[in-house]
DNA sequence: ATATGTGCAAACTCTTTGCATGGAG
DNA sequence: CTCCATGCAAAGAGTTTGCACATAT
């Protein structure tokens, strides 16, 4: 991850724009509005590198697919739009959620995921 | 899913004794104890008939694999052992959790997943 | 000039499907 | 005896890797 090329810039800017988690065929589609040479094989590898830098985190929704989204955010949730697929942020956190977990279960985080349509799909 | 087979019971018979959600992989090692021949072919193909006829529901943890559990139980969530890998049932609901949608997305669902240490990790 | 990054295509892994055989009814 | 279910192996889908060429530094 040293050298910084137009390809690295798309997919940043891609991410920069958005703010939503998105999985790398979005990525790619979004990318290639930018270079459109961009290659598949090349969003896997720069979305993993910017991972292991700690620039994104993967994010893990129903649907097989990996997305990812920028790390450096608050704490958030995410709400999956049955209709259209997309996942956006909900930005708050019900404090008291860990609190569910059995005696002797030591739990050091959570993700909750609302269902159902979008604003733009309801 | 008309006939009852040796296959088929060894399934059932599989997340009966166990109550907890499990993977194709996980179902095989398990069924093969009942069935040596049991093959991963049969396992996928019985528990997505399982999961037709509503005895079965798919499970989504992130891990990449599709769990499944029996889905007559009452509502629940999960917890994912950041060690052994297994998910584990949680019988309570924070009540308020569909509260944190934004304004205009209508929630039909969600999950809640707790990860850490189980019971035997810890 | 040098070596990292890219794009293509092949390799891999997980899941599904086709087909001949086995077994429930 | 019939036809559904199984097991194997091949085919698909999604992701990763090897390699020669392009390009940032």
């Amino acid at each position: 991850m040293q050298r910084d090329t137009r390809q690295r810039r798309a997919i940043r800017r891609v991410f920069m724009d958005c703010g939503r988690p998105l999985t790398p065929e979005q990525i790619l589609q979004a990318g290639q509005d930018i270079v459109p040479s961009l290659g598949l094989a090349t969003v896997y590898r720069t979305v993993k590198a910017f991972a292991l830098e700690g620039w994104l985190v993967e994010v893990e929704l129903p649907g097989g697919t990996l997305r990812y989204e920028i790390a450096e955010r608050p704490h958030h949730h995410h709400f999956l739009c049955r209709s259209c697929d997309q996942a956006f942020d909900i930005p708050q956190c019900p404090e008291t959620v860990e609190d569910i977990a059995p005696e002797g279960f030591e739990v050091d985080g959570h993700e909750i995921i609302l269902f159902g349509r979008c604003v733009a799909c309801a």
